[in-house]
DNA sequence: TTGCCCTATGAATAAATATTCAATTCAGTG
DNA sequence: CACTGAATTGAATATTTATTCATAGGGCAA
């Protein structure tokens, strides 16, 4: 299962190459070892954002240079965008300007999951009172910020 | 022959109303006295350099974001000072108040690289995907942060 | 371990979009 | 008035991209 690595792949050729179709994407995804079929690379160009567009009579697909589309990810509260983790971290999402608030909130509650929390503007860090916590301080966010 | 008054009225329809497909904007044509046939509102969507692209699980037609990125690459260079990194998370220094303007950049590149960013008043906290992606992560960053 | 669920995947297929080709219209010209 | 060429279009078709459906593997709880 390589596929965070594959994606990272796609990023630096289309970064590298003007291509025009996910075919020939495909085709420099193989050349540099990576064999994967045409359904794979559609869904990951779709998660990727990736669009294709005209441009001096060709094609040629691209990332978006829009800042404005979030990834609403999950069923969590009407603040929270989506929730997301790393070994040591996870951090949640959230609409423009209410990062403090979701902070706040989880601080009060005062769980022992959580060791701190560190806002910015749509952007909420938590650090977890230990990496082994992280799946329980997850399932611990959906429960807690859900919309029902 | 009425092609530049239904561009318009393409246009017209794209800002009021979320449309998933060309099917679709070929309906709201039609309902709104303009018919004509799939292939003709193709060739408009390509004059236009309307992109499709997925987000929020929804796909979606939109005009591109002439918000060029480049020209933002020049400004954000001349704001970040240093690049530091310790073994779960990176830390960008940038101009005072400036820290903002930087992590929104990065988020904006939605680089599977990043997990997340939160910015300070002159420091951007970079959480990665996965702290083994860190040293390619700090390339990144020197790659689209740079001055040149 | 076993069973269950969840994610990732490929093959086949469906859906969406682009292009080819022939036809039409219209402007300009002899 | 014919004729020519360029632009626009639709129908049919080709190409490109997305989804369905079945399967395999990994993590996790009992």
């Amino acid at each position: 299962m390589n596929k965070h690595a594959r994606q990272l792949k796609i990023r630096e050729i289309l970064q590298q190459n003007s291509v025009g179709n996910q075919h020939d994407l495909l085709q420099l995804l193989r050349d540099s070892g990576m064999n994967v079929a045409q359904a794979t690379l559609s869904r990951d160009c779709a998660e990727l954002g990736i669009m294709r567009s005209k441009t001096d009579g060709n094609y040629r697909l691209r990332f978006p240079d829009d800042n404005a589309s979030s990834i609403i990810q999950g069923l969590v509260g009407i603040e929270v965008l989506a929730v997301h983790s790393n070994e040591t971290a996870v951090i949640i999402k959230t609409l423009p300007g209410r990062a403090h608030g979701v902070g706040s909130y989880l601080d009060q509650l005062r769980s022992p999951l959580i060791l701190g929390t560190i806002a910015g503007d749509d952007t909420v860090l938590l650090i977890p009172t230990s990496v082994e916590n992280i799946p329980a301080l997850i399932s611990y966010i959906h429960k807690n910020l859900s919309k029902n």
